[in-house]
DNA sequence: GCCAACGTTGGC
DNA sequence: GCCAACGTTGGC
């Protein structure tokens, strides 16, 4: 089993909305990298955390799982979309994604300076410099670690001095 | 709103 | 195939 890292934008569609609606088709990767990890590699059953971007803060919010691959995005198809991709046929589209199912969200945030701050993230995708893939890999190792962070309690600020 | 970093497009 | 111009992402 391998474990991913998703981000979604909160005003857009945050783990509230996917704890709600329970299940969701993954649309609008346009990015061929990040549609390559979801056609090629996430299995049924795979981990997911559940990043805000575009947040204040941003950091992982919740867990979620792959419920399903090989889904066409529906998206591609709609002239209507802000993800219209006049390009794709039908009858070979060009984006897959995978449905998405709702696990919890995470007792606490767990925001990207904490992330940063903590060793045994180091190498982590998302801390990368100039990283901006959407969807990406995570080792089994970090994916235990955000997990533990999300047990204990959020670091206290620092003190003005 | 700014801007660094990265991806895509299209002329040549 | 190169690469400049442009668009997007996403933290700040």
């Amino acid at each position: 089993m391998q474990h991913w890292l998703m981000k979604t934008e909160p005003d857009t569609f945050g783990i509230d909305d996917l704890a709600r609606v329970k299940v969701e088709p993954w649309t609008g990767v346009r990015n061929y990298q990040a549609r390559n990890f979801m056609r090629d590699q996430m299995k049924v059953g795979d981990r997911v955390l559940f990043y805000h971007s575009n947040a204040t803060p941003p950091g992982v919010a919740g867990l979620a799982v792959v419920k399903r691959t090989g889904v066409v995005d529906a998206t591609q198809f709609e002239p209507s979309s802000p993800y219209y991709d006049p390009g794709s046929k039908r009858d070979d589209p060009r984006w897959i994604c995978v449905d998405v199912e709702f696990v919890e969200k995470l007792p606490r945030l767990i925001a990207l300076d904490e992330l940063r701050a903590n060793p045994a993230l180091d190498g982590m995708v998302l801390l990368q410099k100039g990283s901006r893939l959407s969807v990406q890999p995570v080792s089994a190792a970090h994916y235990k670690a955000v997990l533990a962070m999300a047990k204990k309690a959020a670091p206290k600020a620092k003190a003005a001095r």
